[in-house]
DNA sequence: TATTAGCACTCTAATGAAACGAGTGCTAAC
DNA sequence: GTTAGCACTCGTTTCATTAGAGTGCTAATA
């Protein structure tokens, strides 16, 4: 097992390579505050590089941490730094203004957290599963086009503008309208969607001669609102993290960020409140370099959320755990209220 | 005056230089169809530079147009070059699809150009401000919420979700609906724009006691229909335009592509159909060594639109404006086709 | 046995000299 | 007016040298 002393030393190079980017040597460390000499110091890193926690970056640099080296670091050493009250400062009044949507909240979380930390986050709204749909309507815009709208129970709203065939007209739609509104609103989605797919098109056929139209109309709404939210924040930021190689690499990674697909995957069915994924236990190629921080929170009643931060492998771990546990309790603070804002209007 | 081997020289070198991007010495020339001595070439060249047309990047180099190079290129030498049949078709093809909203052909459109150029492309759609409206929708969701949605003549849809003050019953806002519709519908946004901020606060005042909540809602809502749609295709190949200095560049360049008051202002009052600005001309020291070509397009009866492309200084201008002239038509063409579709189902 | 001083060795980064080559301007001849 | 020839300029590439930071190993020390 590992001495104390090299412990610390794996604590100090990670600290010090966080912060300064180089790699750090034996003298280094000394002058730093272990107490042995260089030599000594050599020797331990020696052990440190056997067990695979730091490695060299050529064969007479300064030493560099690991991937391992990172893992047990934030699984048995790191202890999240404290916020400064300037940055809690800065959440509470980024919290401040007025919100219209849920959304609207979700996607401001993301752009603060990335402005706090300089990197990139992600911000994924409370479980949309759990939903009910409270209303679907059906805005006939002119003979040529509708809107439909859904919207659930807590404050969130999808449209979809539709051009229709003409061969369905708008007294068809109404019937439409009142058949979905008595059979399916009150449901949750997930039983709405499928129900959907069950009952409604045979309910459907003594009205209509061809409700697949119809049908496929629906499909596209819900999947709008299954879509899970992943908001952005911060893309541009990746430039900044001192980890591309070249402009290619760059757009590579945008397109990453961007695509919900892989964002989903990324951010979903992570263990526990806070997960830390290092490097390559990402399991993508073009994030090696790269750590992700997750953090999910419970709005009571409401499902969980999720926000993350990605930055570049030796981004300052502690500082940014410390952040995040405050921040997450922060917007989890204000989508409670935001709900109980919303409940308490309804039961008036 | 120039002669007419001088003027070949010009054309010769921006034609070289736009396709190699390596500055063009008397040599190359001689050998590139030039038929003159390498010595006879040095010496137009002289006076070519002498007028300002082209310039060296150091004292001993090949020559490289200059702006007034381009500028007298683009004047009197360029003529625009014929669009090959694989571009032609996939342009048809990209159109090919369905279309569910205005904005979706606008929007794609940015898209298609940009991909057939490498460079970014911009697309406005035909002007907002001739469009009437149609019909003022309010859909109150819950005690809480509502979504307004302002429909235009021409199938523009906006719509937005409010939370309202409790204050304001349902019923006061069925009263207002009817209001809008009586006074507003049919009129030319602009007119609705004006007498919104006239005629019916007096009106509104007979039913509400504070009307200007009310207000505000309606001048976001319009403002939204109001913003030129602007989209923005291909950003990221703002990387391989082979002009940034350093990550700092690119990180101004794409903040000025998105953002729509500069956007708006770059594409506007432009003269003629086909606008070529180059490099400083742009007004923007961070466009220096970038141009912009600009084609406004006629959509018989609902105004013009504009699409644009965003590029180096050295492209092939030919080239460019060829496809441009092609891609404005075919976009026009596609605009007209909706339009129709949409005029004649309203009318049938 | 754990620690330390000392030293030879390795590798990177920075510096500068030299060679190369593409291109120019100028002059003199055609 | 055109051209051949030539000296000159300047950016680019190459190569060798040096400085410096850091290592591993050995032998001495507590």
């Amino acid at each position: 097992m590992l001495t104390e002393r090299q412990i610390n030393i794996l604590h100090l190079i990670i600290q010090i390579y966080t912060t300064t980017g180089i790699p750090v040597g034996s003298k280094t460390l000394m002058n730093d505050g272990i107490a042995a000499s260089s030599a000594t110091i050599r020797n331990d890193m020696m052990v440190l590089e056997k067990y695979g926690f730091i490695e060299k970056t050529h064969s007479s640099s300064g030493r560099v941490p690991s991937i391992r080296g990172y893992r047990f670091y934030v699984d048995h050493i790191l202890k999240p730094a404290s916020v400064s009250s300037n940055e809690l400062a800065v959440i509470k009044q980024s919290f401040g203004k007025d919100f219209y949507a849920i959304n609207d909240i979700v996607e401001q979380s993301a752009k603060i957290l990335s402005d706090l930390t300089s990197y990139t986050a992600f911000s994924l709204g409370p479980e949309v599963k759990e939903r009910k749909l409270t209303g679907f309507r059906i805005v006939p815009l002119n003979a040529h086009q509708i809107m439909a709208i859904i919207v659930t129970d807590k404050g969130n709203v999808e449209s979809q503008v539709f051009s229709i065939p003409t061969a369905i007209s708008s007294e068809d739609i109404e019937k439409m309208i009142r058949i979905i509104n008595e059979k399916l609103v009150g449901e949750p989605l997930l039983t709405v969607y499928h129900k959907l797919r069950t009952e409604i098109p045979l309910i459907l056929q003594r009205y209509f001669q061809t409700p697949s139209g119809m049908m496929d109309l629906f499909d596209m709404v819900l999947g709008k609102a299954f879509e899970d939210r992943v908001f952005v924040g911060g893309g541009m930021n990746l430039l900044d993290f001192g980890v591309l190689q070249d402009l290619h690499q760059f757009k590579s990674l945008y397109s990453i960020i961007n695509d919900k697909e892989t964002l989903t995957t990324l951010l979903g069915n992570k263990s526990g409140e806070i997960s830390i994924q290092i490097g390559n236990e990402l399991g993508n190629d073009i994030l090696n370099n790269m750590s992700l921080i997750t953090a999910s929170y419970e709005v009571k009643g409401h499902g969980q959320g999720t926000i993350a931060l990605l930055g570049p492998t030796n981004m300052s771990y502690d500082k940014m755990i410390g952040l995040i546990e405050v921040f997450r309790q922060e917007l989890a603070t204000h989508l409670v209220d935001y709900y109980r804002s919303l409940d308490s209007s309804q039961t008036s």
